[in-house]
Order: structure tokens, then sequence, then C-alpha cells
DNA sequence: CGAATTTGACCCGCGC
DNA sequence: GCGCGGGTCAAATTCG
């Protein structure tokens, strides 16, 4: 499960992007955006490239931040009132390979989402100037994949578009810079 | 020395 | 059928 926080741009970490968090020593997705100062800022959640249907197993309402993709469905995080979340194209819809995207904010090349990754191949894309990362899950028997690329509009953001469903838990960590 | 990453080659789908 | 572009493979290289 991959938990997000809400839109709003007065995140500590775009305060000062290279803080690091004394604690912590790595960046630490989950928690308390007050106590985390490496803590992500999402900008738009979904970046979809065709019309969100209702006729299928992927549902999106706003609620506080979380993508959980583990059944085949996923509840979005909260999204700017203006804007329509997307699927991306009719043959990822199948259940075992949900597929959604979002933008974040962040000097990170590659968000710590609490599962382990290898990555398989990197590519220049057209009309971007990034190149793009593609990573599937380490986990054995797993096929979950993820590509990560930097929003060619505004380097400020990342694009990360996860495909498929974990097979197994996440091995997320929660991490406060009070607790650990 | 094993694991992870890099990177050029290859494959495949799509549009013309 | 051909070329282009995105995605994947796998050998080479780098890293811990």
């Amino acid at each position: 499960m991959l938990k997000l926080k809400s839109t709003t741009n007065t995140s500590p970490q775009s305060q000062n992007p290279n803080s690091l968090n004394p604690i912590c020593d790595h960046p630490p997705l989950y928690g308390n955006q007050l106590e985390d100062p490496l803590y992500f800022d999402i900008a738009n959640y979904l970046m979809f490239d065709e019309d969100f249907g209702s006729n299928d197993n992927i549902s999106c309402e706003k609620s506080q931040g979380v993508v959980d993709c583990s059944n085949g469905s996923f509840t979005s995080p909260p999204f700017a009132n203006n804007i329509k979340p997307r699927r991306v194209v009719n043959k990822y819809k199948a259940q075992d390979d949900c597929r959604f995207a979002f933008r974040t904010k962040t000097q990170l090349e590659v968000m710590d989402d609490g599962y382990k990754w290898r990555k398989y191949g990197k590519k220049m894309v057209k009309n971007s100037p990034n190149p793009r990362n593609y990573f599937k899950c380490s986990s054995g028997g797993c096929k979950v994949k993820k590509r990560v690329e930097r929003d060619c509009l505004d380097a400020n953001y990342v694009i990360t578009t996860y495909q498929g469903t974990h097979n197994h838990a996440s091995s997320a960590y929660y991490c406060t810079s009070s607790k650990i």
C-alpha cells in the first residue's frame, strides 16, 4: 500500500528540498507531515489517458490519500476539484494489470514506496529530455512493474506509473523523526 | 564475488 | 510492408 498526503505546497521538503532527516536515513514516504522533513508533496494524483470508466473494478473517490492496488482496485488520494482521473488504456483494465500513475513534487529520482524494485531498463522517450526508468518488483513471482520519469513540463515533478498487483505484503516501514 | 545497474540490441504494436 | 517508438532482454559493467 502506498500512502500519500493531500495536495498542498507547504511541506517541509518543498521549503528545503535538500534537507535530511537527522534520525531516518531514508525518505519517509509515510507518516505525519509535520514530523517528517522529507514528506513528499503530491501535486496531481492521477494522470490517465482515457476517460475514467465506471464499468471496471477501479474505484476513485475523494478521501485522505491512500493508494491500494493489492486487490485489483485503488482508492485515490484526494485530487483537485478540477482534475478528473482517467484510466491509462483499456487493455490494462484486467484485475491483474491494474495500472495507475501519479505526479509527485520531489527532488528524489525514485520514491521509496515500501516495495523492493529491480531496475531493468532505461529509455529516452520522445518529446522529453528526461529518461524513463523501468522497474520490476524484485519479490519472487510478483510481476508488478513501475515506470519512473521526470515530468518534461516541470522537472520538479516525477511521474510514477504502477502496473499490476503485488502478490505479497509490502515491506513498508512507518517512520517518524521522533520514533526511530 | 554476488548483486544491482547500465545500456545497446531486440521485439512488437501501431500508423502510414 | 516499413519505419518509428515504447518496452524488455541480457551481457557487460559497477558497486558494496
